[in-house]
RNA sequence: GGCUGGGUAGCUCAGUGGCAGAGCAAACGGCUCAUAAUCGUUAGGUCGGCAGUUCGAAUCUGCCCCCAGCCA
């Protein structure tokens, strides 16, 4: 295909029962960065996202909506490429689970359990909570009105016995930590890593893979005594049952990549570089995942990246609770690359982080509108007023020097997917920009030269050249960030943006952002704020 | 209950034994290229609490309090 490095990195697919938060949305858009910052640095990527939309609660959910589930999950889905459109998400592949293609991924996997012995028959007896299946009796709350599941009180639990399948789990347990063992930093953050090893360490049971008698869930493919529950007409038996939906959700990831039909793309892609998940699946990812994998005989994926929550007020923020922000009114007020700058820069990508709409408006104000905005604005309009438009060639002086680090360590913390951190290296060089204006002066300079000090005037050309390659970096290096406002900066600095869309096909970034890479000359284009300020009490959205 | 992460300026956080820091917000001053911007200065701390180790503790130890998480 390509002998450029690779790159696959995946979120995890959003449960399709509702329209999406920006707390659901914000780590496809750290995803999405990531995945732009490798298209951009030369690295064939591939960036899958998508929609959860099997089990018992969507088909509940629909027929209280008075909908077939396909056309309930479809409604919602259109939901969230509508959101994802707003801010500006670039997946290769948008996974649906209701796709054709994971149904055969699915029951590849199940087939392949199956012949290794870690697939059998059970029984499973317990309560069901139907919004998050069966929850073990010390893990359920107690009051007046009986036993309810934690995070569903107001959801009445049922006393289920089942036959279902079961993943043999319970035999992993020393391969998980051995392979933990092997790879210090396949989990991360460390904290994350450690959590889950604890887990493994305490014993591992087995768990079921399939729900009897629901029939919103790709069908379960073998019978009771291990025959295809595929029948002659080509569809399956319904008394086989259904996949249980966290064990087909997993698969989503291999499925995305190839798998099981197109051998030579599977090849290509699989193992994943990165998953990227909220910290309340870790555990499907760190310790169900890589066993089915190892069942499997497949690689394991080389990093979880596991991410904290935005909160209100110290609460986490959920449909659920109401708290929580629709990425349509944000984009509304701080627009595309606004969003994605300040959601990015003001969340921690490790841990959780409280927020509100005061704390995103400031920070969209101080960053975006005054110190870096400004900073272009105030670079083109001296080069116009002063070089009547024409553009100077940057000197190897001072900012030269310090961009060459700050780029440096800007990529190393992006690729620690630490986002918040690498915003930070980058704006702390604005910074250094708008000091370097100050310390300049150019207006001081362009008065002596219009005396005839002739040494004023190159100096002066110099200083506007540093500030315009210093514009003309910055826009490209956060691309990733705010791919739009990158080509709208471009335009304005009167360079060429040579990325599509999604950030591929354009040069090498890393040598595109070294200091004076462009050949010198040329004009620039109109100055056009590149962020408007905001008024501090400008369309606050009522709340969600 | 066990374990993990956190508690530092109004807010968000950095700081692993050597004079308590940054950004934002605030006040004041400078500058005039700029989106009332920007640059500088100032103010603002019982570093959750108590005890201990040490010449010296935000940092190490013990106990305790609060927030969040993991323990199917």
């Amino acid at each position: 295909m390509t002998d450029r490095p690779r790159f696959y990195l995946t979120t995890a697919i959003a449960y399709a029962n509702n329209r999406p938060g920006l707390h659901t949305l914000y780590e496809v858009v750290g995803a999405d960065v990531i995945a732009r910052w490798h298209r951009m640095i030369g690295h064939d990527t591939r960036f899958l996202t998508g929609t959860d939309e099997y089990s018992v609660n969507i088909a509940t959910a629909a027929a209280e909506q008075g909908l077939e589930p396909r056309a309930f999950v479809d409604a919602n889905v259109a939901r969230f490429q509508q959101a994802e459109d707003a801010l500006g998400i670039s997946p290769d592949r948008f996974i649906r689970t209701t796709d054709p293609d994971h149904t055969d991924a699915a029951h590849e996997m199940i087939r392949r359990a199956y012949a290794n012995g870690d697939i059998y028959l059970g029984t499973y007896e317990g309560w069901y909570c139907p919004n998050e299946g069966f929850r073990a009796t010390s893990d359920l709350v107690e009051d007046e009105s009986g036993v309810h599941c934690p995070n569903h009180p107001d959801v009445e639990l049922q006393w289920l016995t089942e036959n279902n399948w079961f993943f043999r789990l319970s035999a992993y347990q020393e391969r998980l930590e051995q392979y933990y063992a092997d790879h210090a930093e396949w989990v991360a953050p460390e904290f994350r890593k450690n959590e889950m090893l604890g887990f493994i360490r305490g014993g591992l049971e087995d768990f079921s893979v399939s729900r009897e008698g629901a029939s919103w869930g790709i069908p379960f493919p073998l019978m009771p005594d291990g025959s295809s529950a595929r029948r002659d007409d080509g569809t399956w038996d319904p008394a086989a049952g259904t996949v249980y939906v966290w064990y087909d959700a997993l698969i989503n990831y291999i499925t995305g990549a190839g798998f099981p039909n197109d051998p030579e793309m599977f090849e290509h892609w699989w193992p994943a570089d990165l998953h990227v998940i909220g910290k309340d699946i870790n555990r499907f990812h760190t310790v169900f995942w890589p066993a089915m994998l190892m069942s499997a005989g497949l690689p394991l994926p080389k990093k979880v990246w596991v991410h904290g929550w935005l909160l209100a007020q110290g609460e986490r923020m959920s449909k659920s609770r109401g708290n929580f922000l629709d990425p349509i009114d944000v984009v509304a007020a701080l627009g595309r690359d606004g969003t994605r700058y300040t959601v990015l820069r003001e969340v921690a990508f490790d841990r959780d982080s409280d927020v509100s709409w005061d704390s995103f408006v400031r920070r969209y104000n101080a960053d975006l509108a005054n110190d870096f905005g400004n900073l272009l604005n105030r670079s083109l309009s001296m080069s116009k007023r002063y070089r009547g438009g024409e553009r100077s060639a940057p000197t190897g002086g001072d900012l030269a020097a310090t961009w060459a680090a700050t780029f440096e360590a800007y990529g190393r913390k992006l690729e620690a997917c630490l986002l918040h951190e690498a915003l930070e290296v980058l704006w702390d060089f604005v910074g250094e920009a708008n000091k370097f204006v100050e310390a300049e002066q150019p207006w001081t300079l362009a008065k002596a030269a219009k005396n005839g000090d002739t040494g004023a005037d190159a100096r002066l050309s110099g200083v506007l050249g540093d500030l315009l390659e210093a514009c003309r970096v910055i826009a490209f290096a956060a691309a990733p960030f705010m791919p739009e406002a990158a080509a709208r900066a471009a335009t304005q600095l009167g360079v060429a943006y040579d990325y599509a869309d999604d950030g591929n096909d354009g040069p090498p970034l890393r040598e595109l952002v070294a200091w004076s890479a462009l050949e010198p000359g040329g004009s620039i284009g109109a100055a056009e704020p590149l962020f408007p300020r905001l008024e501090t009490d400008d369309a606050e959205p009522d709340p969600a």
